[in-house]
DNA sequence: GATGAATGAGGATTCATTCAT
DNA sequence: GATGAATGAATCCTCATTCAT
């Protein structure tokens, strides 16, 4: 998720860039599109240049980065590892995700995600996928014997996932200590938690 | 959480259900507040004339709610039981207000609980206070050797309401199947995810 | 003027008086028909049941108020006096009357004689009235040849007047000092300046 | 005061002049914000484009105008004549104002210098920098010997002012007869009260 | 007389979007 | 590509007034 900007400057990511700095300050209905130009510098009749609307800002910052950790969990599924192994994996990725940029995550699972009624309703299809990908990967591991069937995968995969966003949540506004160190315990944690159970 | 009306009519209480009802099916934000008097039958001045403003409406639903939650995470786990009876009892008492009331708690978590830049953000001590709770129920289970120590207990609690709450926002989004066996399922699945482990 | 309440309270009276308080300190426009009600100490149906509206109360003080002063002027012009003793005789009413009750005056001058758009407006016969006294005392004082011709008496009693007004204006707001002696000082410059001149 | 617009329409200047025919013909309180908008031929949002609000119309309209007079008042002041002189320029710029844009004239008396608890309130500061120079005028011409010192220059400069700005409400108001002779009058009657006296 | 629940008309303001330059 | 002036729809809230009890 490199944001390096080519040297000839590239207005429109400038603005994406922006709109996520924004976006995750004052919230997307909280701000104005004019707040989104004046933080990227530049006129507000030029989002409409490069955007049908405020809306499409947001939905280009969602697919962007969403369609990256889709692919990044295509390619983990693919992998020969334990069913254990590829959930650590994605929670990784997820958690370095926002590790490497926070603002855009808090955006996502704020304004996008956890937005039920709005963008996240928009976005179901797309957040499905995610929620398939994981299914399918518990299915597999239930089939080989590595996971017991009596869970359905279709609910383990969004108690994985609710973990992991609500751990998310919790930093994204302050319930949970942040950090390296707890950025790298949470990913134990969570594999930890739902794969291992937190019985002795 | 009986809704039931005096038989003199309460005209509050006819707002704050008529609210719900408006708030479940268009969303607070899209709905105007005559939606909701017309809803109730009453003229647009009395729900001014009961709440402060529109968003003092909201609140009332959620704190009304979350207080009885409260109070039942607290009489839970006051009991002499297991943690896994415990968390199980708490997964319970979600699952069937879920149950008795879907457009209530689809207001609540649609509107509070998940929309975390706005009544999210009011109410985080309150909702914090249920984090609080099974956090501590955790933490219990952990010294009396019940839980394992190597997940933190403000973790565990983060992922254990995170997984219900992802699932009553897939009974809610029709991402997951519902009825009275999946909410009696998914009352197993948490515990059995969270607890247990998914794990062979 | 005196608001002296019968035993028996008379709650029309309580009402009256309480808005006089209420309109000095928030205005006329800015305060609601419940804080007369609350600073009478009623139910603020109570006002409806004595006045047919808000407007009613405050034409009701204005009225009580101005015809006092009008009877007072025409018993002063009714007397023997030059006319300079007449004009002193009238500021000193006025005068007396604000320091009597401020709260009254205040509100008569600010909500309704310098009202023009509102209640200025409604009032302006009565309100002509007392320029028309004052215009014909000096008309007689230009006949006797007490005062010179070359100002119009309409002219004269408006800047009588005016200059009045302004004084008490001056207090209302803070900008000219008040105080007994203030107030002495002001009967004698009104007369010492409209009738004597500034000039050596 | 010349209105003259750009050959380039300015339609700020468009709104403000729109404004002044709004807020005389029906107030300020009563007008809406589209009457303006309306009347000045643009569209609602525009009114906003350029102003805060429709306070800020009316506040620009006052201060635009009032600054204009004071520095008229300051010139005269600089000047090497005596009092009278003075006074009878300032009333003469004050009458002239009133007569070459009678509209604009209401609107800052009635809705500003007159309407203690709004906008009078609000500008108090500006209003009372006009007496300071009035009373600043007197206080020298008491000095020199050519004013009596037996009226204070602070109650003086109330009494001088009052009296013409009762006389343009006489004129707004329909009370007082209007027109070119009646103006010139009114200059020399204002000085010749207010510094020669009524008396003979 | 007294209460206060119930009514509903009225208006300022915001801001996404368009478009002429 | 860039700019920002111009547009106008949409809605919360206030509060005087009515009226049943």
């Amino acid at each position: 998720m490199a944001t390096a900007r080519p040297a000839a400057v590239d207005k429109r990511r400038l603005i994406l860039d922006a709109a996520v700095r924004v976006f995750a300050r004052q919230g997307f209905h909280t701000c104005r599109v004019s707040d989104i130009a004046d933080e990227a510098g530049v006129a507000y009749g030029l989002v409409y240049h490069y955007f049908q609307s405020k809306d499409e800002v947001l939905d280009t910052l969602f697919l962007e980065r969403w369609d990256v950790m889709l692919e990044a969990i295509r390619e983990v599924d693919a992998r020969p590892d334990p069913a254990r192994e590829k959930l650590r994996a994605i929670a990784s990725f997820i958690v370095d995700s926002y590790r490497h940029d926070p603002d855009l995550m808090k955006v996502i699972i704020v304004e996008v995600t956890r937005a039920a009624n709005s963008f996240g309703a928009a976005h179901l299809g797309k957040i499905g996928e995610a929620y398939g990908q994981i299914k399918s990967i518990v299915e597999q591991a239930q089939h080989s014997g590595e996971f017991r069937a009596n869970v359905t995968p279709e609910f383990a995969a969004m108690a994985f996932y609710g973990a992991i966003e609500q751990v998310l949540t919790g930093w994204i506004f302050g319930l949970l200590d942040e950090g390296d160190d707890a950025y790298e315990r949470a990913k134990d944690n969570v594999v930890e938690t739902i794969c291992g159970g937190l019985e002795a």
